[in-house]
DNA sequence: CGGTTGACCGTAT
DNA sequence: AATACGGCCAACC
């Protein structure tokens, strides 16, 4: 949990953003990052995302308010959690397949979605559109039994 | 108290 | 195409 009022003030600003993120779109850190109007923090979305209270905690934002499994990279790629044990990138992939977004998996079997298709980038200017970036390529990623 | 570490990203090389 | 480098800043050594 952030100590300062301003660090708590700017996490609950950025669950609220993520609460608008509909349902089966995902978007990126840096994209809620824009849209708070503090482009150049997207990393303090992510640590605003591993502080993400319980479901049981009683806080107002928690993970089952706040959909977290919505924001990913700028690559459209599950970003890795290094020290929280493997299997937290598939949860996502999973709690984002539960919703109807179609989760790819590359050669190296990394989690990706596909921008053009999910991406929910609602203060993308118009010049933008990028070349696509992730174009769908990789096996689709199907949990194990 | 100083140094390191990230659920990141755009720009530069 | 692939690294490298700042900028960011709370949390954790």
């Amino acid at each position: 949990m952030p100590r300062s009022e301003e660090a708590e003030a700017w996490a609950n600003a950025v669950y609220a953003a993520i609460q608008e993120i509909p349902r089966g779109k995902v978007t990126s850190y840096g994209h809620i990052a824009l849209l708070l109007g503090e482009p150049q923090r997207p990393r303090q979305v992510g640590v605003c995302l591993k502080s993400l209270p319980n479901a049981e905690s009683g806080s107002h934002f928690h993970s089952g308010n706040v959909p977290w499994q919505r924001v990913i990279n700028s690559k459209g790629m599950i970003s890795h959690r290094e020290y929280r044990g493997p299997g937290s990138a598939e949860r996502q992939a999973e709690a984002l397949i539960q919703e109807g977004v179609e989760v790819t998996r590359d050669s190296m079997g990394e989690f990706y979605v596909n921008f053009s298709h999910y991406g929910w980038f609602p203060k993308m200017l118009p010049s933008e559109e990028e070349e696509g970036k992730n174009d769908g390529d990789g096996e689709l990623f199907v949990q194990d039994s």
